[in-house]
DNA sequence: TCCCTGCTTCCACTGGCCGGAACCGGGAGC
DNA sequence: GCTCCCGGTTCCGGCCAGTGGAAGCAGGGA
């Protein structure tokens, strides 16, 4: 049979990213019939496909003989992050010294925040963000004070979405939250309290750079500690001051693609 | 005119990948022309495949209009690492938070060290590791140590090869080595001194699975303190034993895989 | 104005890609 | 032991996506 004939003009160079991409999911592992289903790609182009990044190492086969991403594929993305980790996670790594809580720095993608770093001890608080990670931006603490800092139109368009419930006490009503923004530009921090995770509370507080926002910082604690949390604000805004004022000499342009891109 | 006539039999997928691996030289940006030569490609074909790269995210350009690798990429190999962070990270961070120093931890790939996990502070210390990159093993405390509890079999291919000298201070006579490898075995760590860059010295402990080696776990001081530097062996063999009695459930092959890929 | 360098566009040819179908292997059920 | 089933692997000839040399373009320096 010649082949050819199903979804024709479909590149390579997009199946082999859809390859790829489809560990984005979250998923650790797939088959190769679950991947050539995830990647919409019949099982034999998958089957020779995969073969070619096994052997480069961009896929890699598990014990079981089930595809996981390959280690190069690893090291090709902390490449990618290293120039941001080298500017911004000492400041993490101090802030998590100073607090003894999960420190993170998130910065806007899209409508969701991205986590960039992230720096925790052995102390267990249920986790829902990891470096890498995407949360919505109206459930966290530090997307909250993203959202409240932006321009007002990104504010806009996020409300005019379906905006997500990852729990029951997630604030999901546009008019309230956008009264809650509007208190978080008055005091300058904002909280969550179980709304992205059960068990878990957070304050964040904004990192500008050259009068506009680039980024959020938090600290992650047990909801039962959340009425507490407040005593680590004043270390939150020295921290963030410390990183706006490494930041200032960079370029903004520079910073964003660097933030986004880690080049 | 014709396309395919120089280098036939390239695969679509081979130039992909050759264009995302382009940047494991650690060069941060590259512009098209520059990347086409990385990657042995003709430009034309660089520039229709990196369109394609930009607009998918596994690529992206900066304000100058120059290469880097994309969020997107970056993101996946964040997924990719992400079984390995959750176990073995916290320990680490536990290793820096008992020692004020620099932590690291590292396994064997091929005739290099892979530094797997990192944690450190705002202190200085000449930096020749990073997460996600390599180093020759006989240069490294945390290699040393591995080798000397390698199987024979992987000293001896070791040696037989070109040893690379960072720095003047770097051992590379191969029966001077294979001596402070037997004495490693014997005292149960590793240390250098200015062998990989000059200002930093380095220790570290052996971290075992199933009886053979795993993975190094190591500490980086200034050069100055490393007299002192000792003083830390007992936190180093505690959390290393932890880091074993952790893992120690997991079926090695399974450990080595995500060791290998962070599934 | 001219040159040079790096990037973008063009286009006719062609060989690498395509994927349905056949085949294989091993585990579960009878 | 035989059969079924289900993932994975192999096969192969038609054909169109990919090809890359060459020409065109933009911009900056002399």
């Amino acid at each position: 049979m010649a082949g050819g004939s199903s979804e024709p003009g479909r590149s390579v160079t997009s199946k082999v990213l859809a390859l790829l991409f489809a560990f984005e999911s979250g998923r650790r592992s797939l088959s190769l019939s679950e991947l050539a289903e995830a990647a919409h790609l019949p099982l034999s182009t998958t089957h020779r496909l995969v073969a070619e990044l096994v052997d480069s190492g961009a896929l890699a086969r598990d014990p079981q003989g089930r595809l996981q991403l390959g280690i190069r594929l690893w090291e090709l993305g902390q490449n990618a992050g290293r120039a941001l980790r080298d500017t911004a996670h000492p400041f993490v790594q101090d802030l998590f010294s100073l607090t003894g809580e999960t420190s993170h720095l998130a910065i806007r993608e899209g409508h969701e925040v991205l986590y960039i770093d992230r720096v925790y001890g052995t102390k267990r608080v249920p986790r829902a963000s990891r470096v890498g990670g995407r949360l919505p931006m109206h459930a966290t603490a530090v997307g909250k004070v993203i959202l409240a800092f932006e321009e007002e139109w990104v504010r806009d368009a996020y409300f005019h979405r379906h905006l997500e419930q990852p729990t029951a006490y997630t604030h999901i009503n546009p008019v309230r939250l956008a009264e809650e923004l509007a208190q978080i530009r008055e005091q300058g921090y904002g909280t969550t309290a179980e709304e992205v995770r059960l068990g878990s509370a957070s304050i964040a507080v904004p990192v500008f750079h050259t009068g506009s926002i680039g980024a959020g910082l938090g600290i992650v604690v047990l909801s039962s500690q959340a009425p507490t949390m407040l005593r680590h604000l004043p270390t939150l805004r020295g921290i963030s001051a410390q990183i706006e004022r490494a930041t200032a000499h960079i370029p903004l342009e520079t910073l964003r693609a660097s933030a986004k891109i880690g080049g």
